[in-house]
RNA sequence: GGAUGGGUGGCCGAGCGGUCGAAGGCGCACGCCUGGAAAGUGUGUAUACGUGAAAGCGUAUCGUGGGUUCGAAUCCCACCCCAUCCGCCA
């Protein structure tokens, strides 16, 4: 959500920011229905100021036993004037709303530009690129391989984009998410949260997800929506709220599910567990002083990036490009890791900084002084497991087909150092 | 699902259709008192929008949306949410 009084104050700016993202100019729409809402505005709180006016002097005239006839007939005639002058407010409000809340943040100056993820920027890379004696396998041949990853039954069960896990793998994968929110809560400051996976409609504005991405979500029955990740009921534990500075940094981080439609997304990753409707990540969310925002980017990368160098994984920080940016980020860091298996880097984690884009929509603020400051938001996947669980397989697989467990997951694992088969 | 009660400011909690943005208390801020503190005491303390250079002025907000009325926190209707009890259930 933007701030109209900065569109007004600066619209060519505004453009400008926008033409970024690719996006037709529209500060000229915007600032003319706002314009015409406002003039409308006018109007009516000063007839509005009138009937009070009207109302007061007929209360005391009662008081007092005099006629109010002929006050009362003026009453009437005003309140018929400010039915018909707020008949189009409700219209000329919502179009500018509409407006403000289907386009995307600004973007940071030194966002790189660029379409796509081509243009993204490589900030720095960890570790080599793992060389094996033997052929890289991708994680679902080592899976399926050693009897502990199923598509097929999964499908059956749920359809496609679903696996079941068996046995080790799905005991390394409830390791993941155990050791990655221990480490979180443990040494990085944040505080451990279970929240709800189904959240109402108020809650999925106030992070972004709608009125814009409706499609990219599961709906129920009772008009609710399951989380696309832990981001959006963390985020919101702040809404509607007035903080005190002394509140302030609020870390929170999740272990949950997260269920995303993946419409839109047809024929991509369909083999494996790369691209699910369904999969865990731990999620950090911070909550800051506007002037604190910054800083806490780069430390909550840091968090993430630490959570991948004790895995033993190869990986890279990737400053995305204007047009691969999110629609609630002013700026994101993507971390990547390399999977020797596919040969590729694949996104792993993702830490934006969406400044007071959220805040507005969510109306969350800290009392500085005599001003309530909207705060800033940030999120960053600390880091997906599901993802996590890949590059590992591909990452310690060896010649026989089986896994090397990571020394960090081994008191998770019951000790066990490596995945066989049997 | 059935029954009952209830949604008022940062929090608790009053509130006869007009003088109610709303008593009182708590909390908070500043001052007085004190060697210092506590206690006591005084003053002040909502949010948003509009307008204005500013001081200010105006408007809205008592769960949400409608209605009645010259005028609604207060009356009427619908809806949402919360609590408690019963039923069902992990």
């Amino acid at each position: 959500m933007h701030d109209i009084r900065a569109i007004r104050a600066d619209p060519d700016a505004f453009d400008r920011a926008m033409e970024r993202r690719g996006l037709t100019p529209s500060a000229a729409e915007i600032t003319g229905f706002d314009a015409e809402t406002r003039a409308t505005q006018t109007t009516v709180q000063a007839l509005l100021a009138e009937r009070n006016e009207i109302g007061k002097k007929v209360g005391q005239a009662k008081r007092a036993g005099e006629d109010t006839a002929a006050l009362e007939a003026r009453g009437r005639a005003v309140a018929a004037e400010i039915a018909s002058a707020e008949a189009a407010l409700p219209a000329q409000q919502a179009q500018v709303l509409g407006l403000l809340e289907s386009l995307p943040n600004i973007l940071d100056a030194d966002v790189p530009d660029g379409p796509d993820e081509t243009a993204n920027v490589v900030l720095h890379t960890h570790g080599e690129p793992a060389r094996f004696n033997h052929p890289a396998r991708e994680h679902f041949e080592i899976g399926e391989a050693l009897g502990l990853m199923d598509f097929a039954t999964a499908a059956k069960i749920s359809g496609s984009r679903f696996v079941v896990l068996k046995g080790a793998l799905a005991r390394l994968e409830r390791a993941l998410g155990q050791w990655m929110l221990d480490l979180h809560t443990g040494e990085h400051g944040y505080t451990e949260h279970v929240v709800p996976l189904l959240v109402n409609d108020a809650t999925m504005y106030g992070t972004g997800q709608l009125p814009k991405f409706a499609e990219d979500l599961f709906a129920t029955t009772d008009g609710r929506f399951l989380i696309p990740t832990a981001e959006v009921p963390l985020t919101n534990l702040v809404r509607d709220q007035i903080l005190a500075p002394a509140d302030l940094p609020i870390r929170a981080a999740a272990l949950s599910p997260c269920f995303r439609s993946e419409a839109g997304s047809a024929g991509r990753d369909t083999r494996g567990m790369l691209r699910q409707h369904q999969f865990t990540k731990v999620e950090m969310v911070s909550v800051v002083a506007p002037d604190a925002s910054d800083a806490e980017h780069e430390r909550m990368t840091q968090c993430a990036e630490r959570v991948l160098t004790e895995l033993g994984l190869t990986w890279r920080r990737v400053f995305l490009c204007a047009g691969d940016t999110g629609f609630s980020a002013a700026r994101t860091y993507d971390l990547e890791v390399w999977l020797p298996g596919q040969k590729a880097w694949r996104e792993i984690s993702s830490c934006s900084n969406t400044r007071d884009f959220q805040a507005r929509r969510m109306k969350a603020r800290v009392k500085i002084g005599k001003d309530n400051l909207l705060v800033h938001t940030l999120n960053g996947s600390g880091v997906a497991v599901g993802r996590a669980l890949i590059a590992v397989l591909e990452t310690h697989q060896d010649a026989e087909g089986g896994v090397t467990v990571p020394e960090v997951l081994r008191p998770y694992m019951g000790g066990l150092e490596r995945i066989a088969r049997g």
